[in-house]
DNA sequence: ATTCGCTTGCGTCACGTAGG
DNA sequence: CCTACGTGACGCAAGCGAAT
């Protein structure tokens, strides 16, 4: 099985791992000045990054069963156009032997 | 009854891509 | 740029049949 081979990738360690959240990722102490409209503590802050995460997290899954299903659907397809496929196959090897002895010539 | 190998489905992460 | 979305890859757990 070849494996996108990056450093970054699973290490086998259990997963604890953390999301990109620029906001989160401030220096402690650095208190934003409140911007006009939106006063947010550090706290309130996290709370919004975890939600996001959450929502985000609760898309992708969705998002995941759906490819799932098409890929099943596609495969499903594919699996019946090769059965068709097969029969038509068949049918023409079996006319192409019925015109060689049409065609061959008789032997006595 | 237990163990083993295989298959299937799921959740998550990482990445590429399209659209704003 | 940034964001949202689709999807391949991975690890995990549960189900299942065969072998012991």
């Amino acid at each position: 099985m070849a494996v996108t081979g990056d450093e970054t990738a699973t290490t086998g360690d259990m997963p604890t791992y953390q999301i990109r959240a620029p906001t989160t990722a401030l220096p402690q102490g650095v208190v934003m000045a409140a911007s006009p409209g939106s006063l947010h503590s550090p706290q309130q802050l996290a709370e919004e990054a975890t939600r996001k995460r959450e929502l985000r997290l609760m898309k992708n899954r969705e998002a995941a069963k759906e490819c799932r299903r098409r890929k099943k659907e596609y495969v499903k397809c594919l699996e019946s156009r090769v059965a068709v496929l097969e029969v038509q196959n068949k049918k023409l090897i079996e006319e192409l032997e019925t015109l060689k002895d049409i065609c061959s010539p008789k032997t006595d």
